[in-house]
DNA sequence: CCTTGACCTTCCTGTAACTGGAACCCTTAT
DNA sequence: ATAAGGGTTCCAGTTACAGGAAGGTCAAGG
C-alpha cells in the first residue's frame, strides 16, 4: 500500500501519517523508488491511532495505548488507568467551558446587540 | 508601577504581559534604566485582557474587544457578534468533548481494570 | 520518445499563546 | 564589596500537525 491507500483507509491525511512515522509511531518500509510500502498490519496501527486520536487521547498517550496493545501481557488496569486520567481531563474541560458559556450567554443575553455603544459585555470585561 | 506589581494586580504572569506588549496589546512606557512604566489605564487594559482569557477569547477577539472598549463610539452589535460566535465555538467544543467523554465512559467502565490482559478499551480502538 | 498528470519524497516555515532558561543590567541593603 | 531581588533581552520548546516549494517516479497517451 502506498500513503494515499491507507490515509483514504485510515481516514488520516498523509502529511499526518508522515509526521506519525517521524516520532516513531509507525514505521512503514521502504520500497526500491523510496515511496512508503505499509503493510497490513501498519495500516491497522494507524486506523488505530485515528479511533484513540478521535477520543481526545494525546500523542504520547497513544504511544502508551499502542506499546500495551501490542503486549499480550499486558493488564488492563494500565490501559484503565490511562483511559480514566483522560476521562478526568476531558470533565474538567467540559467544566471549563460550562462555566465560561454560562457567564458568556449571560453577558450576550444583556447585551441588546443594537447600534448604541451601550454594552454589558464590555462593561463585565472592563470589572464594571 | 513596575512588571511585578501589574503582575500581581492582574494576575498574569510577567512574561504574558511581556508577550502582550510584544503583540501590541499594552505598551507601557520606559522609565530612564529601560524598566516598564505601567499607568493605571496600561493596568485597566491588563485587567481586561485578563477576564477576556478567562472566558475563553482569543488574543485576536481580545484584540478587537480592546478596540471596542475604547471606541467610544462603536456599536454594542459588534461587541455582541464576537461573543455570539465565541459563545458558539464553545457549545461545539462542549459537544464534541461531551461525545468522548459518553464513548470513553463507557469503554472505561466495561474495563475491568485489573492485571489480565483482557481489555475491552483496546478492543474498540482496535476496530475489534 | 516525449510529455503530461498524478503520485511520491524531503525540507522549511508557521500555527496559539505562552513558558523556561540563559546571560546580563539596576537598585538597595548590609 | 557583595548579595539579594528586582528588571531586561533573546532563544528554544511546547502540541499536532498544515501549507508549500523543489524535485524524483510512474503509467498512459500521442
Amino acid at each position: 500500500m502506498n500513503i494515499s491507500d491507507v490515509a483514504e483507509r485510515t481516514g488520516l491525511p498523509a502529511k499526518t501519517i508522515r509526521y506519525y512515522e517521524e516520532i516513531g509511531l509507525v514505521t512503514p518500509r521502504r520500497s526500491a523508488n523510496g515511496y512508503r510500502v505499509f503493510a497490513e498490519s501498519d495500516a491497522h496501527k494507524l486506523t488505530f491511532l485515528a479511533r484513540a486520536r478521535n477520543l481526545g487521547f494525546s500523542i504520547e498517550d497513544c504511544r502508551n495505548l499502542l506499546a500495551l496493545w501490542e503486549d499480550r501481557s499486558r493488564a488492563s488496569a494500565d490501559v484503565h488507568r490511562i483511559a480514566a486520567q483522560h476521562l478526568d481531563d476531558i470533565d474538567r474541560r467540559i467544566n471549563d467551558l460550562a462555566a465560561m458559556r454560562d457567564t458568556l450567554s449571560d453577558l450576550v443575553r444583556k447585551c441588546s446587540g443594537d447600534d448604541r455603544p451601550d454594552c454589558p459585555i464590555l462593561a463585565d470585561l472592563a470589572g464594571s
